[in-house]
Formats: C-alpha cells, sequence, structure tokens
DNA sequence: CTCCGCTATTCAGTGTTACTATCTACCAGT
DNA sequence: ACTGGTAGATAGTAACACTGAATAGCGGAG
C-alpha cells in the first residue's frame, strides 16, 4: 500500500472506522474486510482489532457479544454519544487539514 | 490545536512541508512561522527542524547554508528531484485517502 | 558593557500509533 | 483427523510529533 498511505493512517483510520460505525454497528472481522475491499489492501488484522481495544478504553464504543454461526463469538461495537462527539471533531480537524493541503497543492504549481 | 490534529499530522506534516519546498526554497524557522500563520498554532519548533533532518537523509532536499542578518547562518532547504517524486506519491496517497473519507462522510447520514 | 529579546538550530526523552508475527478458538466439509 | 474460513488477542518494533531544554549570534535598552 505504501509507506505514505501507512504512515498517513495514523490518526485518520481511527477516524475512518468511527465513521464506519455511525453507519452500522460492526464487528472487527468485518471492518477489516470492508477496509480491505475499500482499497485498503494490507490493513494488518491485528491493526484493526487493537484500535478497537482503544476507542472501548476511551468508551467512545458500546460493545454487545453476539454468538456467531461460524467461529467464536462476534464483538459488535457501535458508535455512542462520546463517539458521535468525538467523530465531530475528527471531522473539524479533517476538514482544515484537508484545506491547507488543497490550498498548498493549487499553490505548489 | 487538539489531540486529533496532531496524530492526524503524523505522515502529512512531511508532505506539507514538502508542498512548501516545492513552491520556494526555505529555512526551518520560516517554515514554522509560515505553518503557525495558517492556523497550526501549535507546532512545536523541534517538530519542524527533525522533519528536515530527516528528508534531509533521505535525500529529498538540498541544503544551502546562508548568512543570516540576524543570528545563526540559516540551513536552506530546497526540494530536488527525488523530492519531487516522492511529492508525487504523497499526494497520491493523500488523494486516496481523502476520496475514502469524502465517501464516508456522506454516507454516514 | 551587560542583559534581554529575537532569530535559528539541535537534541534527548516520551507517548501514540500501525505493522509484524504469532497464538487461541470455533465450526464445516472432506 | 485435517484443512480452511471465521473471529479475536497480544508481544514486540518502527515511525513520527511533542516536550523541554540547550546552544549560538545579533541588536537594542538599561
Amino acid at each position: 500500500m505504501g509507506k505514505q498511505t501507512t504512515e498517513m493512517l495514523k490518526g485518520t483510520l481511527e477516524g475512518v472506522v468511527l465513521a464506519i460505525l455511525a453507519g452500522r454497528p460492526a464487528y472487527g472481522y468485518e471492518i477489516t474486510a470492508w477496509l480491505r475491499d475499500q482499497g485498503f489492501s494490507d490493513i494488518a488484522e491485528g491493526t484493526v482489532y487493537a484500535l478497537l481495544v482503544r476507542v472501548e478504553k476511551r468508551g467512545l464504543v458500546d460493545v454487545a457479544k453476539v454468538p456467531s454461526e461460524k467461529g467464536p463469538p462476534r464483538k459488535v461495537y457501535s458508535l455512542n454519544d462520546q463517539g458521535r462527539e468525538y467523530l465531530e471533531e475528527f471531522w473539524t480537524a479533517w476538514r482544515f487539514l484537508s484545506e491547507r493541503l488543497e490550498q498548498l497543492r493549487e499553490g505548489g504549481r
């Protein structure tokens, strides 16, 4: 996927995952699969699980254990109020950065 | 500036600085001042200098020592061919991420 | 002349984050 | 019993931005 993308994901991947959860509850394996589908080709499994543990500890998501037909029980995450608030801040920061970069890209030639 | 922005800068600040240098040569202090001016309110001095050392080591920039009227001599950085190539890759990665996020923001409501 | 403020750079130590690699665990089909 | 797909956890590593402090040169106030 390239080192550039990898480094860029630091700080944004969290927002990406929270944005997914804002749409609908989901579990780790599902999220990983979705990300790969979207072109984040080599997101490591462990990365998503670690991230989910982090956001859970910070109280941004609620967790429900749901038995699955295949394999061990799923941990289904859903965004709570605090998470939604945090996601809002994320979008604000993103817009800010996005605007500055757009400006630079145009000015740069 | 908020933790969100800080974390988001990982991997993008480098691109921002290279994009600045694509426009014109500049030295550390100047870049820091410009960033602060643009709203990156509390970019630490040390951060920019460390970043410049990194990109210099990777051979993305050329350096010239220029005596200044005030204070110690300036290290003026300018983007070289390798740096321009790297910056292109950065824009590619940025566009990719930007599109995914834009998609998520719209889909999320 | 000395001290302070501004310009300009450097560096050691810290915290957060994503990756690698590996492990456990459950189920279905062969 | 064995393999493959689903699902999650974890220890160790590398990269990066921040903190805080140090160094150094110059000009002006006292």
